[in-house]
DNA sequence: ATCCAGGCTCCTG
DNA sequence: CAGGAGCATGGA
């Protein structure tokens, strides 16, 4: 079953850049993506659904397959695109004040002009996502990320192709300690990994919960978990959770892309991206991906 | 080999 | 409470 819909943004639009994001990102392991149209599953009402998204005109066409899509589904699957691609929020005032402020980033900003940052879809991948990306180069975690989701993930077909599922907590909290050892995952990281997804399954950390906390409310509540430290915090709360105005500031990539074109080529530091980033509020977050977009984009050049 | 990677915890002084 | 060692596992 195939169902359309049609979604217009607030304010202009130019998914292609959301699209190049999509494909040049390490976490982007779930999505297909093609020269004008992104496809993912996602469960949606406790049932997978296949989704894609393409621009057309100044609006989104939005496609789903899966089985007895019923109203309530595809209204939460509309939903799910609205937030994901940031399509309720207007990126003029972002584009027209900041390059302002800040002259470094506003270049930058003229490549990728009126982008919205993408989420990751689903906060509890951006959670396991962050972890399984700590102190490992981004191509070792991309494979990591893959193998969780064949360890318990599930898989969609649609039309003869196999799209796979992100495993809800429950199904991550089962799996042995010793698979994910099996799995190239150190111990450190199968024990933050199950930790936190007994967390979630239980009810005792709610993700979704932290999208409308104060920043720092919500920084204090994950870091009381073992294995999320203040980058883990900031990461979730702005690519799982789309806080516009928070930054993972010791990000090395981050460090190094702000370092090369704002202080002459050297790794900046933690403080030193804080103070400049200060300038992009309240849409830090915003900032943040387009930096790294272009790192992705150019490859560290 | 050697260095380092989209950090975190824990232990010093 | 700032600083650093130790960590665990692969890539380049």
């Amino acid at each position: 079953m195939q169902v359309e819909r049609w979604i217009v943004p607030s304010g202009p639009l130019r998914l292609a850049h959301a699209l190049l994001y999509l494909r040049t990102s390490p976490s982007a392991v779930l999505e297909k993506v093609t020269e004008d149209a992104c496809r993912r599953a996602l469960r949606i009402n406790e049932r997978a659904v296949l989704l894609q998204v393409r621009q057309e005109g100044q609006g989104v066409r939005v496609t789903l397959w899966g089985d007895a899509l019923d109203d309530a589904t595809v209204a939460a699957a509309e939903a799910e695109v609205r937030r994901i691609f940031l399509l309720d929020e207007d990126p003029g005032d972002f584009y027209r004040e900041v390059p302002l402020r800040d002259r470094v980033l506003g270049r930058v900003m003229e490549d990728y002009l009126w982008a919205r940052p993408v989420l990751i879809a689903d906060p509890l991948e951006a959670l396991m996502w962050a972890i399984i990306g700590q102190q490992v180069n981004v191509a070792f975690a991309r494979k990591l990320k893959a193998r969780l989701v064949e360890l318990c993930g599930s898989v969609l077909e649609v039309d003869g192709e196999r799209y796979w599922v992100f495993p809800p907590a429950w199904r991550i909290a089962d799996l042995p300690e010793d698979l994910l050892r099996g799995n190239q995952f150190s111990r450190q990281k199968s024990r933050y990994i199950l930790g936190l997804a007994r967390a979630v399954a239980s009810g005792e950390l709610d993700l979704r919960a932290l999208g409308v906390l104060p920043v720092e409310d919500a920084i204090a509540e994950l870091v009381r978990f073992l294995g999320v430290g203040r980058w883990t915090a900031e990461y979730v709360l702005m690519r799982g959770l789309g806080r516009p105005d928070v930054i993972p500031a010791a990000d090395l990539g981050l460090r190094a892309v702000m370092g090369r074109h704002y202080l002459g080529g050297r790794v900046a530091t933690e403080a030193e991206v804080r103070e400049i980033s200060a300038a992009w509020s309240p849409w830090r977050a915003w900032g943040a991906w387009l930096w790294w977009l272009h790192l992705q984009v150019t490859r560290g050049v």
